[in-house]
DNA sequence: GTGAATGCAAAACTTTTGCATGTAA
DNA sequence: TTACATGCAAAAGTTTTGCATTCAC
């Protein structure tokens, strides 16, 4: 694969944010330093580091597919309200992991654990009645 | 929630098939025995459906959504290749489960297990350079 | 030099929405 | 009777693609 600094950057950015962000997100924050990126060009590296390995998708939540590249092992808390994505670290037995992976026989080549709430910010009665978009960052 | 034939007709389908499928291919099925039902009323649908907690949203894969209202426990398995997902049943006490739940510290509604790898079709050496249209059911 | 990658813009998909009409309660 | 749901079609949003040009190797 083609070192080139489109895909450097693109990359970068997605190993070093924890906020889980959308191609378009993606798109808006690299081109910060790289005013001609486009937005084709996220997508197209999107498609070939996820063929890498690089890069991991998420499921598609109000705002479409969100991706990460941090490399630390770790699973996904997903705001049901406002749809933000935050890592977590629950404590599992890795010999607890194995069994389960070897129960359900088959090849198996990544595992995740998803857990699905209201977010602190949500949760927080004050913000029941307020608008999403006026009280949360996604 | 009213009781309208195409609510029944659609939450009946998505109940018994195991297949998860996409809002089109939902839309083709039901629309078998009822041919005016249109794509926007089964969109409209979902969504209400879901928000009653009658029906499960899976994450995005190459079709787009897909969607289940299989009642018993269950997890899945999805095929990086051909984007079929699969119901497993792995194994994972209670206890277990309850203390991974806890130690995330916030309020989980929801909690899912998610495989990723070849499905048996994909995986078969004879299968290997076929194209993914040719040999498998999504 | 050459093939892979990019930018741009159009096209293809997926999902949502407005509005007139139909229908369950 | 009336508020909710539907069908249709247009709009909005997301992702992919064709093509000429640029750039990494």
């Amino acid at each position: 694969m083609r070192r080139t600094q489109q895909r450097e950057a693109i990359l970068g950015f997605l190993k070093v944010t924890r906020a889980h962000p959308t191609a378009e997100q993606t798109h808006a924050a690299v081109r910060q330093g790289m005013p001609s990126l486009s937005l084709g060009t996220v997508y197209r590296n999107l498609g070939r580091l996820l063929d890498e390995g690089l890069v991991r998708e998420l499921p598609a939540g109000p705002q479409g597919r969100r991706y990460d590249a941090v490399l630390e092992p770790h699973h996904h808390f997903f705001c049901t309200r406002c749809g933000k994505v935050e890592d977590v670290y629950p404590g599992l037995p890795s010999t607890v992991k194995e069994a389960m992976i070897r129960s359900i026989d088959r090849e198996v080549t990544q595992f995740r654990l998803q857990f699905f709430g209201l977010c602190e910010s949500c949760a927080r009665p004050d913000n029941q009645d307020r608008e999403v978009s006026e009280r949360c960052q996604r």
